[in-house]
DNA sequence: GATGAATGAGGATTCATTCAT
DNA sequence: GATGAATGAATCCTCATTCAT
């Protein structure tokens, strides 16, 4: 669909030099159309963000009650949530990326309806941290910086990440579940232990190829 | 002095709508100045943001560079360099986040050279994570997915933690030096067996009162 | 077209107050367009004149090499050269005045290109009066000087010739063959002669009514 | 006399530049000094190119009534009135071509006044052309085109001649009356024939040395 | 569906000039 | 005499958006 050709062209860009620092025209050339025809398949440039940012925050919602639905364990709830997270970051690492960067540029109406996604996404990964400790399973000093810590921690994943660098993504998923399991002063749990995840899903705005590498890109 | 009212001023606009979306006559409104005065002082809009990152990149790398010059321990030095890090982004944290969004907000020139010195400091960090890992004092899985892991989580501090906040500075500091020996699998180091750091400094840049809270800011 | 509209307006407003006292705003009014729309036909104004200066100096030079190809002789060759100059410059005068007065004003590379053409057209007249002087026909006391004084006097029919003064363009040519004759010292050479000529071509920058006329116009 | 500087820099600038295109502090680097203090020597940047303009216009006038009163005898006039005129034009190039270029930059007030000095300046020859004619001894087909060509010519001295070149004055202005008595159809008139004339006045606004050759400028 | 043309608003920057020091 | 500070107006140019074709 030619919708989705321009939001990942639009991602692309997004991520590279932001949201305000592109230029309509520039997108359009990108896509290759003209920039008046943005508007028949997009609206606006503020619609083509709403529309990537939305459905990004809206898959990663819809993942993390299914994350937490499975067990009722907070150890188990917040290892899945965390492989869920990382698996779509990584997956989808230039949404992610525009979507946690660009809520600032959004004008006050989507704003407020897409900090609430955010919002509602994060208290379930305050939920399960406050009932973890609750309940002696995490051993925090301090939750609201455990998870603030934690949440950053994971959404950077974006920042780095490229699909087509060294590890694969089942990798760093592990690799994240291990660094929170130490974060929240639980043992380890394995990948066999936090049960059967969906696989991440692609998102429609995410370009496929040519990834612009960060600097930090694996080698 | 009027070019730090003019970086402050330029700190908090650029953090809370990015370096692009900030015109010079907001800026110049901001101080209370004619935006033809700006240039007076700042010479261009660029050279307001390199001069407000330069300064900051140059005291993280100061910082760190005293931060592993008392001890040779690997545990003791990355201790030093996250409550250093934490230190000056919880002291300065609009500074910070604009110093780590903005980068690619720069022209080539200046670009490299920013890069340059953001990458000198990460590679310090990088240094000690090895030399941990490799005489036994950490127990890593992944050296590079730790070392981003890390730095995105103590980088994240400027993005919620305000000075006028519910926990001062050195609660924070001493959280933080509690995740990383969590996350890199080495026993609590206090803060006194850390030994004496000097205090945060200020930064030029960073303004004082009035901070725009960020969404997650400490109630 | 549009675009020539454009390059008419600009050669008037040019002629008159000069590039760079001339501005864009005050050019897209006096074509009856938003100066933005100026930028979607003419890219920007430094191309508004190399695109006049170009077409105005590659037809001088087409000309020129016409003029020399019919008769080898340096006299008729001569004649013809200046009876072609002084036609395109009558005819087009406001063009001829700009691409002669405003070569400073272009930056680099358009710089060093018109240049470039412009000595070709001048080597054409030195070739032609050093010949004249070797063979006999002309009797000179100084090439260079009487090259450029006679250059000189020829750009300058731009300057005062105006296409609905009292003269028309073939007396005005006549006149200046008389004149040159004289001052490179052969007998002088009648209309019929030194053969025919195409008329003088009406370049598209040219603007065609309301000349503002010069202070020595035509009375 | 600090006012003879900022205008000998003024001419400089402005015959390389154009006036429009020559900002005030250029012009006060140039001179070593701070644009403001411009203001308190020149008055104002229209200031200092009519001081200019006007005494260079003021000599040409002096120089021509001087040089038409020894003689009646139209021939020795005219020769008199080109040597004077290419005289000033060679030791001031860049003077006269200012003045000769930059009267369309002048405001309604200025404008007429120094346009009433050109006039009256122009009006000598055409008044001495006019009475050779009449007289016999000129032969000319037509009076306002010889004269304007001729105009052209001597004024195009300033373009290309430069005192550091090839030629000294002397050999220029040999050369221009021995063209100009071919123009209108008289014998040539010697050096010694018109009489002693006054040496050239080399004007205050004239810069002395480093003069920006012109691509025409002798080898 | 698709686009060239069009524009008002605004982008960063420079302008000539004034004035208190 | 000299200048740094200051500014409103103007500079060229780009912006996102609309609309007739």
């Amino acid at each position: 669909m030619r919708l989705e050709e321009i939001q990942q062209a639009a991602v692309r860009l997004f991520a590279q030099k932001g949201y305000a620092a592109t230029g309509i025209r520039e997108l359009g050339r990108a896509v290759g159309i003209n920039s008046a025809t943005l508007y028949h398949y997009a609206g606006s440039k503020e619609e083509v963000l709403t529309g990537i940012m939305r459905s990004c925050l809206e898959q990663l919602l819809r993942s993390a009650l299914d994350a937490t639905s499975t067990s009722a364990d907070p150890g188990m709830q917040l290892a899945r949530l965390v492989r869920t997270h990382v698996g779509l970051c990584a997956l989808n690492p230039l949404t992610a990326k525009v979507t946690d960067q660009e809520i600032r540029a959004l004008r006050s109406h989507d704003h407020e309806a897409l900090i609430g996604l955010r919002d509602d996404y994060e208290s379930i990964f305050a939920e399960v941290i406050e009932r973890g400790a609750r309940t002696g399973v995490f051993h925090l000093t301090d939750l609201r910086i455990t998870r603030l810590a934690l949440l950053e921690m994971c959404n950077g994943v974006a920042n780095w990440y490229r699909p087509d660098g060294r590890l694969d993504i089942t990798e760093v998923q592990d690799q994240f579940v291990e660094l929170v399991c130490r974060l929240v002063g639980m043992p380890p749990v394995s990948r066999e232990e936090s049960g059967e995840l969906p696989a991440p899903i692609q998102l429609a705005s995410e370009p496929i190829t040519d990834y612009p590498h960060g600097t930090e890109a694996a080698e």
